[in-house]
DNA sequence: GAGCCTATCAACATCGAGTCGAGAATACGA
DNA sequence: TCGTATTCTCGACTCGATGTTGATAGGCTC
């Protein structure tokens, strides 16, 4: 085993261990012992327990970021049912790595590096949101109201805060069946209904 | 200098040093040496540096608590008026201790009795917004939806998230001086617009 | 002044992170 | 096929932090 396998093998032992337990009750000891080496090694191959993390996300990004891109550009006929679908795929998206999302919000507490690219992919999301907003909006079928990108981020954490809730199981939390539901009726009411009512 | 007097100078360097560093870049000896006790004598007080950040928590929520029910309770004419109010409350008490609700959310990521105290105090205000919620609609003003609770625990958790981004300096965030603005409007629309538009 | 709580700390035990330097294994060009 | 350079590996160490133990000192009470 060599190489580029001994660096997968870490990183599949760490999202192994992240499915039980958080990042801080792991040792590197664990992650090097997983992927068969001494802990010495395991510093040949990264930085540190939370630089394995971060590739995990990069990878993770990676990945999703062109299904989620082209499935959030192909857009439905029905801007109203784009948002419920824009919803369903960020749920899920996020749903499918509810150990690796668990442990990069952990490490955000703490890793300035963690924060950037969380925020990265967030500004992401932000933009194409506001982008959308406003499209709705110059055709005449939003009203104008709060701008359009501090409704997108309040929108959008919103989706991050709920669904965080669930996947670590907090509560109180809404009900995981009726998630999509929920964040769709709250993101279309305030996009589309006036502001004062 | 007995007793009661040193747990609060060790709550008391606690918050200072929180105002600066993240409770985990804070040792117990810095703890101790603030209080003017060696490391050891500081276990005499508090099992732990996270014991110390939930008596703060517990002083704070004591502290809030009366205040902000009171306030809440004391409602104003208009219920649409009412809400703003709300906001901008949560919005003072905690943007008033933000050291310590930084510490609080750090702490959850591995604290479960930080997570129970953090729960216990939304499951208060989750109550509180749903009754309201329900009233407006027994009333006729607010339109039947989605379950109130369900909409209430995801407008409080928006609130939570979009406050604390502001408070820790994340990017993307709402801007600070149009975010009791944004998060009403958001309320307002999401209790009072129909959820099919 | 004997007994008993409160308060204190030096010294210890432990654990985890990260480093150093010496070495094996592998690839590779001559 | 034989250096030699590069990749890879780990034993042994340092360091810093947490938490414990056991001995001690002061006060209060009867």
């Amino acid at each position: 085993m060599s190489g580029d396998e001994r660096e997968k093998a870490i990183m599949g032992t760490a999202e192994k261990l992240l499915a039980e337990r958080s990042l801080a009750e792991i040792s590197v000891d664990e992650l090097a012992a997983g992927a068969g080496i001494s802990r010495p090694t395991f510093y040949f191959y990264f930085p540190s327990k939370d630089a394995v993390v971060l590739a995990l996300l990069d990878r993770l990004v990676e990945q999703a970021s062109e299904a989620l891109d082209s499935a959030l550009e192909r857009a439905a006929a029905d801007p109203v049912v784009e948002v419920r679908e824009s919803i369903e795929i960020f749920y899920e998206a996020l749903g499918s790595h509810r150990a690796l999302i668990r442990a990069v919000a952990d490490l955000s507490a703490s890793n300035a590096e963690a924060r950037a690219l969380w925020s990265q992919i967030m500004e992401g999301w932000v933009a194409h949101a506001t982008e959308k907003i406003e499209a709705e909006r110059a055709r005449g079928a939003a009203p104008r109201g709060l701008p359009a990108r501090e409704l997108a981020i309040a929108l959008l954490q919103m989706n991050e805060r709920v669904l965080h809730a669930i996947f670590v199981e907090d509560t109180p939390a809404v009900a995981e069946d009726k998630v999509v539901e929920v964040l769709t009726a709250v993101w279309l009411s305030a996009i589309y209904g006036s502001a004062t009512v």
